[in-house]
DNA sequence: TTTGTGAATATTCAATAAAATATTCATTAT
DNA sequence: ATAATGAATATTTTATTGAATATTCACAAA
């Protein structure tokens, strides 16, 4: 039985939720063992340290904006230079949906990504992906004609670092930064185009 | 006699020259005099705070940034294409020199900005400014065909983000960075090209 | 064995006071 | 007047220490 597993994500959801009212310093050990009535000595059984539970629960967080993207790429009825548009803009409106709802989660996030560099990098990498399908579709349907589709999804994905990082978030109305997104995507598609 | 604006610049200078190797908290308003045989309450007859003097130093640090950029953009060996990765890997190499080199003016930059967004914003401003040179050169030339020169300029320049800021640095080699860099304006290339 | 705990220890946080420093101001010098 | 200062005040760091919390561990229950 994986019931190890099963433990491990209660206590990733338990902790998420004190995370996002209080914030990372505000909760302590005791309290995530508390909800689960458990003592605080038996957490480290599934996890080697509260920090660990931050970044499970920052990988978690990560992946939803993953999800949200990936939905925007799997959308039936768009083109593929709709759907790199409409791909920045989920980015965007992800970015500043949990900079005003969830805040407390965001200097999680910033904190844990200082010292797991691998998880921000393993979350980037996926968004790659999703860029480089997005160009597949493209590719195949005749609209694009890319030789090296995972060059250009990075190039595209580096390009797009603007939209995705919450620091930049006070200089920018988000009004600005859908009209930055909606040229630079015009800029691309122009250099992605069959001609 | 305009001696107030030489004063100035000497605080600046001063001051920089200690925020450099002290960083911003560990000088003191007393040292900064001392270096110029006055006192601490004069300092105040020219500027407002000691953040001011921060304020300013950041400025002068952020506009060598501009001079180097537009030392670039200035070379007259090179067609637009080439300027612009020229201008893209000049960003990076900035970035990198100050990174190693003056870890604390870094600082201090980070910490300014926080308050004084007009002084980064302003900034930002002038090396949309470069880069709409560049388009423009190009467009004379008939290397490119662009319309809304601005524009494009705007939207370059916020795909450079990643390039431009430090807190990245972790997360990629300098290789790295220059790699995507070459494929993102590779990629900008074909989009602005005349057809 | 596996699952778990309470108690011991190590580390971090928070409150306070003391010292250092930024800022202001009344006064002097030029 | 303008330029400048020393001393007074306000604010910010630093040091200290007690309390809170994370982590470990020896042992117990299943």
């Amino acid at each position: 039985m994986k019931k190890t597993e099963t433990k491990r994500a209660e206590i990733i959801e338990t902790a998420e939720r004190r995370f996002r009212e209080a914030g990372y310093n505000k909760t302590t050990m005791a309290e995530i063992a508390d909800d689960l009535n458990m003592s605080a000595a038996n957490l480290y059984r599934f996890f080697k340290s509260k920090q660990d539970i931050a970044a499970a629960c920052c990988e978690r967080c990560l992946g939803e904006r993953g999800e949200c993207l990936s939905a925007v790429t799997k959308q039936q009825d768009l083109s593929a230079g709709e759907k790199l548009l409409a791909f920045v803009l989920e980015d965007i409106r992800y970015t500043f949906e949990r900079a005003e709802n969830e805040p407390k989660i965001n200097e999680l996030i910033a904190s844990v990504t200082h010292n797991r560099q691998d998880i921000v990098i393993s979350k980037l990498g996926e968004q790659c992906e999703l860029i480089a399908e997005i160009i597949e579709q493209g590719n195949l349907s005749g609209e694009f004609n890319v030789v090296d589709v995972m060059k250009a999804a990075r190039a595209i994905h580096s390009s797009f670092t603007l939209f995705e990082v919450p620091i930049f978030l006070p200089l920018f109305t988000r009004e600005q930064l859908e009209m930055m997104a909606r040229d630079l995507v015009e800029l691309l598609l122009m250099g992605l185009r069959k001609r």
